[in-house]
DNA sequence: ATAAATAGGATTTTTTTTATCCTATTTATC
DNA sequence: GATAAATAGGATAAAAAAAATCCTATTTAT
C-alpha cells in the first residue's frame, strides 16, 4: 500500500485546522488554497476525515470544516489511515494467499516488523507536536486569513 | 513510493539462490515456478538485479542466474531498491517542490523518520539470516531439485 | 427566496504496475 | 558448424490504482 496523495493532502488539511485550534471553522476553499490541494479532492478527502470523527463538516453557506478532536489526541498514523486504510508495505504481508509463503516466513518477519515501525513513529506524531513546531502550511503559507481578507 | 510485487519476486528470487549457496546456477524457470513469480517478469527483475550486481544472468543453453556475492552480504534494502529505486514512503520526501513545505517542516520530518526505520530495517536483514529460517520459498516449496529431477 | 457552500455518486484522465510479445543473442551439445 | 535450449532487451498491451473533475442535490446563512 502507498502513501497516496490524498493521505498527504489529508495531514496537510488536518495540520492546517490544527493550528486554527480545536473548533475553528475553516472554508473549504481557504484550506484547499493554503495547502496546494485540488478542491474538489479536499472535499472528498474531508469526507473520509469526518467518517473517522476527525474533523466535522458543516454544509451551507459559510460552510466548512473544524478539528473535531483536541489536535493532541490526532495523530498522524489515525489521519493517514482514514484515507488509505491500514498502512502495509507489501502485498505479502496483507494477502499472504498471494505468496508461497509459509506462516512462518523471514522475509515476511521483517516486512512486518518495518511496518510497524512506520506505523508506531506516526502514531507518536501528534498535530499538537506538529502543529507546535514550523510544518508544511507554516511559514511557506502566510497567516490565517481573517473574515475582511476572504478571497473572493 | 510502493514496494510492488516486482520487489516482493525479487525478494524471492534472491532468497531461493541464496538457499541454494553462493555460486550455484539455478535456471530462471526453476526459480519462477518455486517462487511462483511470473516468468518473462522474472526475466525483467534479473536483469535489474544482475545490473545492482547481486547476480549473475548465465546466459544460453542450460543458462540460468546465480548469487554473486555472499548472502550475509546482501539484505533486502539492496535488492528492493534495485527494483523500485530508492524508497521512500511519499511524495513529500522526495520532491519538497510538489509540498508548499518549507525546509522545516514537523510532518516532513515524520515521514523521513519513518522511512528511515524501514530502510535500516530491511538493510539489516542479511540473506544469510533469511535464509537460515523458514522463509517465502522454504517449506511451502519443496526441497531444492537435483540434476537427475529437472522439470522438463 | 436566494445565494453560498458542501455532499455524494459517476465518470474521466493520468499514471503506475504487471505482464506479455517478438526478435536477437548466447551457449552447450551433438 | 548446426541445432536446440535458454536468456536478453525493447516494444507494447492490459489491468489496476490514483488523481482529479463533473454534475446534480442538499444544506444553511442572510
Amino acid at each position: 500500500m502507498k502513501i497516496t496523495m490524498a493521505a498527504e493532502y489529508a495531514v496537510r488539511c488536518v495540520l492546517y485546522l490544527a493550528k486554527h485550534g480545536q473548533d475553528v471553522l475553516v472554508s473549504r476553499q481557504e484550506i484547499a488554497e493554503r495547502t496546494l490541494t485540488p478542491g474538489k479532492f479536499l472535499a472528498k478527502i474531508a469526507q473520509d476525515l469526518a467518517k473517522a470523527g476527525i474533523l466535522t463538516i458543516k454544509q451551507g453557506a459559510k460552510g466548512g470544516y473544524r478539528l473535531r478532536r483536541d489536535p493532541k489526541d490526532v495523530n498522524m498514523l489515525v489521519v493517514v489511515e482514514a484515507i488509505i486504510g491500514e498502512i502495509s508495505l507489501n502485498e505479502c504481508t496483507v494477502r499472504p494467499s498471494t505468496c508461497p509463503s509459509s506462516l512462518d516466513c523471514s522475509a515476511n518477519l521483517i516486512w512486518q516488523r518495518a511496518r510497524q515501525q512506520v506505523r508506531e513513529t506516526l502514531r507518536q506524531a501528534t498535530f499538537a507536536d506538529l502543529a507546535r513546531q514550523g510544518s508544511c502550511c507554516v511559514p511557506a503559507f502566510p497567516p490565517p486569513l481573517h473574515a475582511s481578507e476572504q478571497i473572493p
